[in-house]
RNA sequence: GCGGAAGUAGCUCACCUGGUAGAGCGACAGCUUCCCAAGCUGUAGGUAGCGGGUUCGAGUCCCGUCUUCCGCUCCA
């Protein structure tokens, strides 16, 4: 375990020495839980995202994607049930560390006193809360569970924190125009299906899509957790892929569990270790699920959980259709029946995808031999995600070594991202590859001018072989396919 | 949110009981070697997270604050 912890240590230092995460706006002293992705990282998360994105759209004939705004209506969040479920103001108890909602310690002390037949006490009670929430008044609050000296049902003490509002959802003014109340109130989107949710018929209809189909997006969503850490695992600002597979009421179970080995499918196509994954099945289910699951990953903090697949029922869809008046059903010519669709949702975290592939690519090699010490740090990424797929690299500077490499480079990089290097010992340039992760390092050397060879040399097991420059793009297109 | 630990160069760290900041690696320029890092020469880079206090003097002691990690809690 204590390697582990260091092993995620090492892992923060290497995405930040070498341009994958840094802590955001840094010089100011950065800010919590939000980071920023640089020059590799912004390659790798992208290429993560371009796997997923083709896997669910390219891949699939029923299946296509959108882009909706992170601004929604303000109406959709309490369609989701998002603004009556996470609002709440909140008091902690400092000796039991217990948190409750202030509404229902107060209501329970309520009941209590009611129970005790002092009826009139009860009330009047409940009509202050009633009153004191109304207004916001937090401190009046406060002063009312201290009056009447509520205790908590665990430690039995007194002893409270002040009462704070944890709103989960981020929110701005709408328009140019501040200060007009609740009604210029909008929220930053806290996940993204909803988009998908409220823009269900747009596609269904433009698309001609038929029952079952599923509609795809990445994109960011925002949570104002109450504690964010643990690197980039959980953040306030986060990307979500998602997936949300439109289907007839009553064949949700088939499908829940054909996405949950689909899903599986995926992670293992990338050559991740299944013996690193493993289902967690929800007992304790959402308002919205009637099954739920997470693909856990065994990160070197644990067993996180990097996906979900929720059976979400027609709660969304029935729920908007209630909000906004406005039917949200589907015509099933095979069954000549109208109905408001089931939902399967897939949703995997872009972020905790991307710390996956760096904790499983991250390893440290002790190359040691008895004449010298030596070692190295590997990122084993997929060829795929690589952020740089291939470094060519003159053995020297000079006999117009460096011109041939250029000309490999320059017919290389309309194909994919390529890196050129003259500078240092070769072996150097090797292992300064192998810290971001490239598969593949071409030299051009003494013998590539007298028969247009050159050597590859694989990241991996450092073997070195030796091809034509007219197999190079081939070789590397087809690792990366 | 509670408790613990920490913040000094890009990274890893040192500076013992307060006396004006140092190493290794890395980076940059050049030389040398040329198929697996640490050869030679030179250079750059830190108002010690930030703010305040004690002191003749603070990286070092005290307080506050921000950030990070760990444990607990939370995570629709």
């Amino acid at each position: 375990m204590a390697t582990d912890s260091n092993k995620f240590q090492a892992i923060i230092s290497h995405c930040k020495e070498y341009g994958f995460i840094f802590p955001s706006s840094e010089i100011y002293d950065g800010l919590q839980a939000v980071y920023d992705y640089g020059q590799m990282g912004s390659e790798l998360k992208k290429n993560i995202k371009d796997y997923w994105w083709n896997s669910m759209t390219q891949f699939h004939d029923n299946i296509v994607g959108i882009d909706a705004a992170i601004f929604m209506h303000p109406t959709t969040w309490k369609a989701s049930g998002h603004v009556d479920n996470f609002n709440d103001p909140m008091i902690d108890n400092k000796d039991s560390k217990k948190r409750y909602r202030v509404d229902h310690l107060i209501e329970g002390f309520a009941e209590d006193v009611r129970n005790a037949g002092d009826a009139a006490k009860a009330d009047a009670v409940l009509a202050s809360m009633d009153a004191l929430l109304a207004k916001d008044d937090f401190a009046g609050l406060k002063q009312l569970i201290d009056d009447n000296k509520m205790k908590c049902a665990v430690s039995g003490t007194c002893n409270w924190t002040d009462v704070r509002q944890f709103n989960l959802m981020f929110s701005t003014e709408f328009g140019s125009v501040s200060g007009e109340g609740e009604d210029n109130k909008v929220y930053l989107r806290p996940e993204t299906a909803q988009g998908i949710f409220v823009n269900f018929l747009n596609v269904q209809k433009t698309g001609r899509m038929k029952i079952p189909f599923g509609i795809a997006q990445i994109g960011k969503a925002f949570r104002n957790e109450i504690v964010a850490r643990q690197f980039i695992f959980r953040m306030r600002e986060f990307e979500q892929m998602e997936m949300q597979f439109f289907i007839r009421p009553g064949t949700q179970k088939e499908w829940y569990e054909y996405w949950k080995a689909e899903r599986l499918k995926w992670h293992l196509s990338l050559g991740l270790p299944a013996d690193k994954y493993r289902f967690h099945d929800h007992i304790k289910l959402a308002h919205y699920a009637d099954a739920a699951c997470d693909i856990e990953f065994e990160f070197p903090i644990g067993f996180k959980e990097v996906e979900g697949i929720h059976s979400r029922t027609d709660f969304d869809l029935k729920n908007h259709q209630e909000f906004s008046k406005k039917k949200q059903q589907y015509f099933d010519t095979e069954i000549n029946q109208n109905y408001i669709p089931y939902v399967i949702e897939t949703s995997i975290g872009l972020d905790r995808m991307f710390l996956l592939i760096m904790s499983n690519a991250y390893t440290e090699e002790d190359l040691s031999t008895p004449e010298k010490p030596d070692s190295r740090v590997v990122l084993k990424f997929p060829a795929k995600l690589a952020p740089i797929k291939m470094a060519v690299f003159p053995l020297t500077k000079k006999d117009g070594l460096p011109e041939i490499a250029r000309g490999i480079m320059d017919d290389c990089k309309k194909s994919f991202r390529c890196f050129y290097e003259e500078k240092d010992a070769i072996g150097k340039r090797y292992r300064r590859m192998d810290a971001i992760g490239t598969p593949f390092c071409i030299t051009v050397d003494h013998q590539t001018k007298e028969d247009n060879t050159v050597t590859v040399r694989h990241r991996d097991s450092m073997l070195q072989e030796r091809i034509p420059i007219d197999a190079i793009k081939g070789m590397v297109l087809g690792a990366i396919a």
